[in-house]
DNA sequence: GAGGACACTTAGCAAGATGCGT
DNA sequence: ACGCATCTTGCTAAGTGTCCTC
């Protein structure tokens, strides 16, 4: 380890030193041997797992002074080679990271409704703000240009409407026949927020009443008995221990109960819920016997699955009718759904990754816990009886209607609304707008940054090479973490010299950076990737004199690039590129693979893609999206473990295949056969058994094709999880645009809960839009 | 400018619900 | 109608980014 450190400039041209305090040193150096056990154990762990050979990282982080040398000579003579280089970039990409699967269809809670129920909410008198100023502070295309003048007429509509929804839900009562008949209605009564002005000055609503939390049903004691036995011997555990004993019974089946720092944190944990007596006789978890308890749950869960119909469906109505009391709210007079109105229940912590923390015990939240948000004028929550809120506030420049601490982290959690609601959709929607806004200077930043490559300081330099990375290869900003609190995971600003190498030259490309490190949620980011001259020698410049744990971009974090991305574009951070760059890798994918002519991929043998003219071709077109959104999660690395039954399942297709291709041969001598017969016979009948097999061999062959696009996009998809870059960074006009461009229905690419969300994009997207 | 509190978005996993072939 | 595979939904962890204080 070098301590040869003095200087403290920045800047790029004296000789390159690190300043760094011995004392620093010591610490890391302490710290690290700490860590290494607990990364050997990581490194185990990940080879069990089979999913990375990836390297032994450290934890330590420091910011260091130093001075460096300006050694960068290049001349640059990329003009417009850079758009060519970041396509091939992404076809490589394509082809060398993983293979997927079928879409794995994320979503969120279920459809809203928008009749008030019988117990209805008390409505306000003040509450009637319908009209809301328009939002000065940005987006001018925010709105469309026609509601701007027609905005008045809406809301009165709306107004009407309303009334009569409030009539019509008085006479609803029971009637449960024409259920289907209401939710047609509903449907066509969907509150069109996006065609109304937004609130200003970050005012979020002016009504808000809901009913409060649903708390974690209460520990019921295991029965007498289940035993739990110490050392061997039966040992009745008081009720406090014995609900924390079985967080962990629970999950004996899971390999991390095994982990020493799982059992360490619960172990630690758990004596903290013991009585005196417990603590003192229960000192050593080998010596812990949960296995009666195991087998009692086991079968418990067994139990459940074996219900009869009628007892499954007593909890579904159970589940309903506390959906329809607590599952929504009142903002500003419209019912909202509500995303988890219930409260976490207690259980032991599972971080990620290697987390510090995995086995801790996740507290029960009670109601003195819970922080309420509501109207002042609203009938507030009630706490359960007996109990009191630990506040109720009335705070409408946020968003949530519940907030309670969690003991692991000490972080906040909240409770609110679902993603169809207006307050998601909107925010969703400037998202999107702030991405296009970037997709207009774009150009301008690029040229921007390229320029910094050459700054005469080393913090612009960093800065900018940083910009290039988030921008080409969709890196996460990557903020600091507290070290010891969370797993090891970087993200941009935060790549470590240990997580890049260099390769001037590797299979006969130049300028390579291998990038290797664990980002969010501990998954492994893998890249080779050819970069510019000017930036390969930069990232040399800054890992020089640098341990493999030092930062690599040492003089930049987060605040400091989003500070000069605000000052580049209004409400420009770096997270917005991810957004941008999918959206616009989005429709590229989409105009390019749906062409037709580039589908003729003979990489992917596909003869869906090959045959016929497009637009007949339902499924190929599927296919051609999924391929689009998967370029697109492939550049944001949304990886997903492979299923649990893929092998089986591809088998399954394969066999299928392979009985439709014998179907398919022999309809086709059937067909032959019956054209020989007709050639002799030369009547009607023949001939129109012709035309009968030449159907059937027609009809064969459209089932055929389906089966093998199938195989193609699961094959494809193995991997690769589309649902989270379809859910958050593709503009959802793009899809929708897609669709009523090729006349696809919206229904094949988004689920029900998808269009929920994007409600507001399906009504406002036309075929031309553009991203 | 560092550090913490806070608010809100993004993320993968797994349980539960649905659908499909037999 | 049943059993399995797939899809949907719930869950909650883990990010980003802003604001405030010192």
């Amino acid at each position: 380890m070098s301590g040869d450190h003095s200087h403290n400039e920045d800047q790029v041209d004296g000789g390159s030193r690190f300043s760094d305090s011995h004392k620093h040193h010591k610490d890391k150096f302490k710290k690290e041997h700490k860590q290494k056990d607990l990364r050997k154990e990581k490194e185990r762990d990940k080879s069990k797992h089979g999913n990375s050979d990836h390297k032994d990282f450290s934890d330590k982080k420091h910011k260091d002074k130093e001075k460096m040398k300006h050694k960068d000579g290049s001349t640059d003579k990329y003009k417009d080679k850079y758009k060519e280089k970041r396509k091939e970039e992404k076809i490589k990409s394509f082809d060398y990271k993983v293979k997927l699967e079928k879409e794995n269809g994320f979503a969120s809670p279920l459809h809203m409704k928008l009749e008030p129920d019988e117990d209805s909410y008390h409505c306000p008198k003040n509450a009637k703000t319908l009209k809301r100023e328009r939002d000065d502070d940005n987006d001018y295309e925010f709105k469309p240009k026609k509601i701007k003048t027609e905005n008045e007429k809406k809301a009165k509509k709306r107004k009407l409407d309303e009334n009569i929804k409030a009539v019509k839900t008085k006479n609803k009562k029971g009637d449960v026949a024409d259920g289907k008949k209401k939710a047609k209605k509903e449907q066509e009564e969907k509150w069109k927020w996006w065609e109304e002005e937004r609130y200003t000055d970050g005012v979020k609503w002016k009504f808000l009443e809901h009913k409060g939390p649903v708390f974690a049903p209460p520990y019921e004691p295991l029965p007498s008995n289940v035993k739990f036995y110490y050392d061997g011997k039966a040992f009745m555990l008081s009720a406090g221990a014995e609900e924390v004993a079985t967080f962990f019974a629970k999950m004996l089946d899971h390999e991390y109960t095994t982990k020493d720092v799982f059992r360490k944190n619960f172990f630690k944990d758990w004596r903290k819920e013991m009585t005196s007596e417990e603590k003192a006789k229960i000192t050593d978890l080998k010596k812990c016997d949960f296995s009666e308890m195991h087998q009692y749950f086991k079968a418990q869960s067994e139990a459940r699955k074996a219900m009869s119909k009628e007892e499954k469906l007593k909890i579904k109505e159970e589940n309903e009718r506390l959906l329809q009391q607590y599952g929504f709210c009142i903002m500003d007079n419209h019912k909202e759904r509500i995303a988890n109105f219930r409260i976490e229940p207690p259980g032991l912590f599972r971080g990620r990754g290697d987390h510090p923390k995995m086995g801790m015990l996740k507290r029960r939240i009670r109601p003195q816990d819970i922080i309420i948000n509501c109207s002042k004028d609203s009938k507030y929550p009630e706490p359960p009886p007996g109990t009191k809120w630990k506040e109720v506030r009335h705070d409408n420049k946020v968003t949530w209607l519940v907030s309670w601490t969690e003991n692991i982290q000490g972080s906040i959690k909240y409770i609110m609304l679902n993603p169809s609601s207006r307050i998601k959709g909107e925010k969703d929607w400037q998202k999107y707008e702030t991405a296009r806004r970037l997709k207009k200077c774009v150009d301008r930043i690029r040229n921007q940054y390229r320029e910094d490559w050459k700054s005469k300081e080393m913090r612009i330099r960093q800065r900018a090479v940083a910009l290039y990375f988030i921008d080409k290869l969709a890196l996460r900003a990557g903020n600091e973490k507290e070290e010891g609190e969370t797993a090891d995971t970087v993200g941009c600003c935060s790549l470590r010299v240990e997580h890049i190498k260099l390769y001037p030259e590797i299979d006969g490309q130049e300028y390579v950076v291998e990038f290797d490190f664990l980002g969010k949620d501990s998954i492994r980011y893998y890249n080779k990737v050819p970069v510019e001259k000017r930036v390969f020698k930069n990232l040399q410049l800054f890992m020089e004199n640098k341990e493999p744990d030092d930062d690599l971009f040492d003089r930049l974090n987060t605040s400091i690039l989003n500070k000069h991305l605000q000052e580049l574009m209004d409400g420009l951070t770096a997270k917005v590129f991810r957004t941008y760059n999918a959206s616009i890798t989005l429709q590229a994918q989409l105009k390019e693979l749906t062409s037709g002519t580039s589908l003729h991929d003979t990489t992917l043998h596909c003869r869906a893609v090959i045959k016929g003219p497009p637009e007949e071709n339902i499924p190929a077109k599927i296919l051609s999206y999924n391929r689009a959104n998967r370029a697109v999660a492939i550049l944001c690395n949304h990886q997903r473990a492979p299923p649990k039954t893929f092998e089986k399942s591809m088998q399954n297709l394969q066999t299928k295949i392979d009985a439709k291709k014998a179907q398919l041969s022999a309809a086709k001598r059937e067909l032959k056969s019956a054209k020989a017969d007709a050639k002799v016979r030369r009547d009607e009948k023949s001939k129109k058994a012709v035309e009968a097999k030449k159907k059937a061999v027609q009809r064969i062959d459209d089932q055929l094709m389906k089966l093998e696009v199938q195989a193609t996009d699961r094959e494809e998809n193995k991997q690769i999880a589309l649902g989270t870059s379809k859910l958050n960074y593709l503009d959802p006009r793009i899809s929708v645009a897609w669709c009523k461009k090729w006349g696809i229905p919206v229904e094949k690419i988004y689920n029900k809960t998808q269009r929920e969300k994007f409600a507001w994009a399906i009504d406002m997207a036309d075929d031309d839009y553009e991203f």
